[in-house]
DNA sequence: ACAGTAACCGAAAGCGCTTACGAAAGCGCT
DNA sequence: AGCGCTTTCGTAAGCGCTTTCGGTTACTGT
């Protein structure tokens, strides 16, 4: 974009077409008070000469924008891929760009990220990672949001509910419970909990799931041995040799992502311990490559693309005066890495 | 955005500030010709009031764009979500927005991204996933890029070289080599080729490839079996399903990316088939899963994300009357799935 | 033939910002 | 005091579009 080296404008595919700038504008656009056969002649010529219109100077005058944000921790993530794939598939319907910005965890990155996206004056804003974990930031981000919201702008939280935005929330409770069913059922009692930070939202529910699932069975949810690591597949190597160290009794490792049951695994075959009959491991989310690891992974499916897409279809619905909240269900696949514990 | 609940406006802040518009303006941007003063208190009072400038309104007067464009297949695809994931990095570095959008495979949408792109005046478009086959498209596309880039548009394409743009190119035709060479050392000689389509370029270098080192080695290149099909996990499958039947004295497969090789990898797992020491299986590409699966695959590493950030830096820096061509370096990995062919 | 109506189109006023340009004020110098 | 220079700031002219408003025209019914 270079101020001295015009592009095309409305006025010349007007003048080309000897008619106004005002009759062009509505011939492209919503074509009405303009005779059919002017219309298409006023296209036939901004077609010949390939005129494409300026957004910029189209949602100045006209107000609605055609674009949406959304703001991933990092698109890398196989959790925010499949979002942001949701995400896309939606936004290509309905003609919108997506602009998506990484926060990179960091808190005044994201913050800075959203400012930006509401510069832009986007649509909507989907906010898929959230990391807020301090109060400053979070006010700050909530006023902003709010100022948006404001002016029209729509909100849409994927797995938090915070922000007092719509959410989309997966049923973490429910798969926590279910997966460790799954592990008692198959009779483990020494169950590791791989975990990340607690502090966040989705690790508590899913910790709550299985302290649901294991104080109904009669044992006591501090008696099974937890580590908390970074949510990543380095956070679940550093866990699962801390928990070899320390706790050898152990049958089952539950980790509260895939992310960090690949880790897992990693370590477990590097000590030649076989998975699932020395060792059952399961993961969370069903990212897309759980199925294709060896052995294929137990774990509990979250329904990502279409979270992504619930997402900006809530945003994008008429708004609500109080956040709605649409919960994913999640629900178990068994796969080749859980089994019955050594005798 | 909605025009009758207005936003904040630079008027708003100036009044204020007690200063006029253009003043607020020259503070908030490069504050040049304001003293230090007065623009500080300006700003603070911007900060306060929490005043976000419209970027549509500022490129419209000022010229310059903070956004640029991507243009992928599917986000969910491994490859892309790497590149993706260099091109947010950059763009978060450089403070620009990054458009994403999905083209889908489809030409006739591909065309419409890239226009959509070009209304929205992003400063540069990467194009990662190019599918054009048609020469009409192609043509089309040329020409509205050619128009962009006549007023100040950059243009980098990623993994071909089309479109007279610049481009990042991966060494295919040397990672074709080198991965068949790997296998001709291991001592295979009936190869089979899980080929995508041909019309693809990158096909056809990798496949020339091949044919070096498969033709220095004494072997004609057509005797090898070769399979065409959709370059995808799915593609992979058939493929493997269709080689399995027809070529049963085969003793490697060689897959033109991970994801057919993952195909083949789980039809010969559902077959029984040992990996690698029945079969050896290799792929290209060298995604993000590569050296989870199990077991892990031998493959050609493309340095995916340092492509797409190379492509963003070099269509950002100052263009150049004639197409650049940076090659990126492919080198072979070796792990699991490649062994001496059975006895 | 004429008022009344509907359909079509053009002139012009902005949308919120940047940036010439010019005015005013402060400075050192003769 | 008067001159030119620099610094600082305000006025106003756009950027490319949408949309209101009013003017023309063509068409109807009487």
């Amino acid at each position: 974009m270079d101020r001295d080296r015009p592009t095309l404008r409305l006025q010349d595919v007007a003048e080309a077409a000897g008619v106004s700038i005002a009759t062009a504008s509505r011939s492209l656009s919503r074509s009405t008070g303009v005779s059919e056969e002017v219309a298409e002649r006023v296209r036939d010529v901004a077609r010949q000469m390939g005129y494409i219109a300026n957004v910029h100077a189209r949602s100045l005058a006209g107000g609605a924008s055609r674009s949406v944000g959304l703001l991933v921790h990092e698109i890398g993530d196989p959790y925010f891929t499949e979002i942001a794939s949701g995400v896309l598939h939606v936004g290509a319907k309905e003609g919108l760009t997506v602009q998506i910005c990484h926060t990179g965890r960091d808190p005044q990155q994201e913050l800075e990220q959203i400012r930006t996206l509401i510069a832009n004056r986007v649509g909507a804003i989907i906010v898929a990672g959230s990391g807020f974990v301090d109060p400053a930031h979070q006010a700050a981000a909530k006023a902003d949001l709010a100022s948006y919201r404001r002016f029209g702008g729509r909100v849409a939280v994927i797995g938090r509910h915070h922000l007092s935005a719509d959410a989309v929330l997966p049923d973490n409770r429910g798969g926590g419970r279910a997966v460790a069913q799954h592990l008692l059922d198959l009779g483990h009692r020494r169950i590791a909990l791989v975990s990340g930070m607690r502090s966040l939202t989705t690790v508590a529910d899913r910790l709550a799931g299985i302290e649901d699932a294991v104080t109904a069975a009669g044992i006591p949810f501090a008696d099974l041995p937890l580590v908390e690591a970074p949510f990543t597949r380095l956070g679940g190597k550093q866990a699962a040799e801390e928990i070899l160290a320390a706790h050898p009794d152990v049958t089952a490792v539950l980790a509260l992502n895939d992310d960090m049951a690949i880790g897992v695994l990693s370590v477990l075959r590097d000590r030649g311990m076989a998975v699932p009959e020395r060792m059952s491991v399961t993961g969370f989310d069903d990212v897309a490559v759980a199925g294709d690891l060896a052995p294929s992974l137990t774990t509990v499916h979250l329904p990502m693309v279409d979270m992504g897409e619930q997402a900006l279809l809530m945003a994008l619905k008429e708004p609500s005066a109080r956040p709605r909240r649409r919960t994913a269900e999640c629900h178990l696949v068994v796969r080749d890495s859980t089994a019955v514990p050594p005798a």
